[in-house]
DNA sequence: TTCCCTGCAAAGGATTTGCATACAA
DNA sequence: TTGTATGCAAATCCTTTGCAGGGAA
């Protein structure tokens, strides 16, 4: 049987669009723009990593040489969250939550327990038995997590 | 495409038998056997769910009126995860890992976001897939988390 | 000027750890 | 008797919240 997988497609579209709709979205919401809101998105547009609130106060130091609270950091990835701009997950063993922005088409992760690297990857036939599987059980599906754990070939040697 | 989804089956073995087996197990590791152990062991052998430790200490005490420290019950239901006997799951949008006892076949959770309803299911092409992904990205699998979340027919009404 | 946003520090919840005591073998 | 297990309280880690001050529109 063919397998219809693909890698997630990462959508182009460059930061400057990026902020000015992340702007609009603001307005149309009534709040405040403020530096320290875009420099967060800033740092999850240019590092595509999965990064807990720990991470993104460090790097934000790194890159951009600036300090924020931890306390707005969190704020911030609630609301980053809420709006759909950035996606949590939470990995086995592990007890904070990493975030990564939401700029790739809808992937699941295939992660090392060695080295921890992680691969993301989409497969649309795994998309469409979930489906078969809640409309069995008589569900309507809204989301679904799925990492897969396994020892990555580097690390096998 | 047929598709061969199963319901998980139910490992048969009465809890005397199982109490015996861990018991072995214990000695063969040179630790003690206590009570407070054996009556984890029981309650999550009696009442299937999926519990967090402080539900554990209440379900103790409303089953078998006994009281056990959290610390304890944390301590215990490491060792028992460490040893396979029951495993954990972290939901969505909870704080506190879940434990379930191991006694069925391998199976993945379907979750009502409304009700908090959570179906057990098993499917063989959805498993065979995940291992084809894998083996495409050079790795060999070790386990998976995956979660479905919907809402299911009743709340939809 | 009016809210919203931030930073700090304190609070909160979940989990872990240190230590003295109790218990199993 | 010896080492392991328990219970308590304190500590820790992650995250949230209250509040006063700073900033955006």
């Amino acid at each position: 049987m063919k397998k219809p997988q693909t890698q997630p497609t990462k959508l182009t579209i460059s930061y400057d669009e990026y902020l000015i709709k992340f702007r609009k979205l603001l307005v149309s919401l009534k709040l405040n723009n403020s530096t320290q809101r875009e420099y967060v998105l800033k740092l999850f547009f240019e590092c595509q990593e999965h990064l807990t609130a720990d991470e993104v106060v460090l790097k934000l130091k790194q890159k951009f040489n600036i300090t924020i609270g931890i306390a707005t950091v969190y704020r911030i990835l609630s609301f980053l969250e809420q709006m759909k701009i950035i996606k949590s997950l939470t990995l086995e063993n592990e007890t904070s939550k990493k975030y990564e922005i939401n700029l790739k088409t809808h992937h699941d992760h295939l992660i090392c327990n060695e080295c921890g690297d992680v691969i993301e990857f989409y497969d649309s036939e795994l998309e469409r038995i979930q489906e078969l599987i809640a409309q069995e059980k008589g569900f309507v599906l809204t989301n679904h997590h799925m990492i897969l754990y396994g020892i990555c070939e580097k690390c096998r040697r």
